[in-house]
DNA sequence: ACATGGGTTCCCATCATGGGAAGGTCAAGG
DNA sequence: CCTTGACCTTCCCATGATGGGAACCCATGT
C-alpha cells in the first residue's frame, strides 16, 4: 500500500545494478521477454524496481545457463501466484539432464585428449599420438587399456 | 610411387564417407580450411583421396571440439613433416583446459540446480525454493551448510 | 522428352552477445 | 551562449558451427 514512487533509473543505473548489460536489456526487450518500460519525453528508458527485479530475476536464470525460453516461461510462473511448483520443478530438471549431458561430452573429449596427451612425449621429434589419433579412425576409443607389454 | 588414379568423388559421397555434411565441405572451403578441390567442366567439385582423408580428420578433430583456428593449426602440423610432438601436444593441453573449465561450469550450475531441486516439493503448491533463488541475489552459494537446526 | 536426383550459388536463421556508426539530449563549466 | 563530454536512441553487422531453403544448372533413366 506504501506508494513508495519508485525511483525510476535510466538504462545505464539499471544495467550497473542489475549486472545486465544496457544492449542486452534492449534486446531482452526487443524480443519480450521484459515489458518495454517507461520512456521519458526525450525517449529515454526508465526503469522501475519492479523491473530491476525482472532483470535481476533473467540475470541469475542466464548465471544458471537457462535459455531465453526457459526464462520466459520462469518468469511467467514467478508472476503466477497460482503455479504449481511440480512445473518450476520441471523446466529445472530438464535444464539439468541438458547441462549434465552437455558436461558429460564435454568430459569425454576431455578424457580422450588426456590419454592421447599423456603419450605424446611433446619435445622436438614430429611424431605425436595426438596426429596419429585425428589421421585414422578408431578414436573415441576411451580406455583402451594399453595392452603390449603388461 | 603407385599413382593409383585416386578415384575422385562427388560432394555427397565424400560426405557420406567422411561424416561431414555436404553443406559443411562447401564451407570449410570457404573459410580456407580445406583446399578447392578439382571442379569437373560442370563445375561440379570432385575430391580425391588426399581431401577425403583432411575432411575425415576435421570430422575427428570437431568431435573432439576443436575450433576452426585449432583445426587449421593442427592440419598444419600434420602436413608438416619437420614439426614438433610439442606444438601439437600444446594445443591440445590449451584445448583440455578449455574443455574442463567449461565441464566445471556447466557442473556448477547443475549442482546449484539439483540443490535447490531437491528441496522443490514439485506439486501443487505454488512455493518453490528454485524461483525464490532466482527471485533475490545470493545465489551460487553452492554447499551452503544448512545451519539453523543440525 | 521429361522426371528425378544430384550439383551450384546465395541468403537467412539459429543463440546470446557485443561493436560501432550516426545522431539526439542533457548537465556543467568557460 | 556555446562547447564538451557523457549519456541516450536506433540500426546494422559480427561472432561459431550448422542447417534450411530458393532458384537454377546438369545428368541419367524410362
Amino acid at each position: 500500500m506504501t506508494l513508495a514512487t519508485t525511483a525510476l533509473v535510466t538504462i545505464a543505473q539499471a544495467s550497473a545494478t542489475t549486472g545486465v548489460s544496457a544492449k542486452m536489456i534492449r534486446h531482452y526487450e526487443s524480443v519480450g521477454l521484459i515489458k518495454p518500460p517507461v520512456r521519458t519525453e526525450n525517449r529515454y528508458r526508465h526503469y522501475a524496481e519492479s523491473d530491476l527485479h525482472d532483470l535481476g530475476f533473467i540475470r541469475r536464470a542466464r548465471d544458471l545457463g537457462f535459455s531465453f525460453e526457459d526464462i520466459r516461461q520462469l518468469l511467467d510462473l514467478w508472476r503466477n501466484k497460482g503455479r504449481s511448483s511440480a512445473e518450476v520443478k520441471a523446466i529445472a530438471l530438464r535444464h539439468i539432464k541438458e547441462l549434465d549431458e552437455k558436461a558429460s561430452a564435454l568430459a569425454a573429449m576431455s578424457r580422450t585428449l588426456q590419454t592421447l596427451a599423456a603419450s605424446c612425449h611433446g619435445d622436438k621429434r614430429p611424431d605425436c599420438p595426438i596426429l596419429e589419433a585425428l589421421d585414422r579412425p578408431v578414436l573415441t576409443s576411451p580406455s583402451a587399456p594399453l595392452r603390449g607389454n603388461p
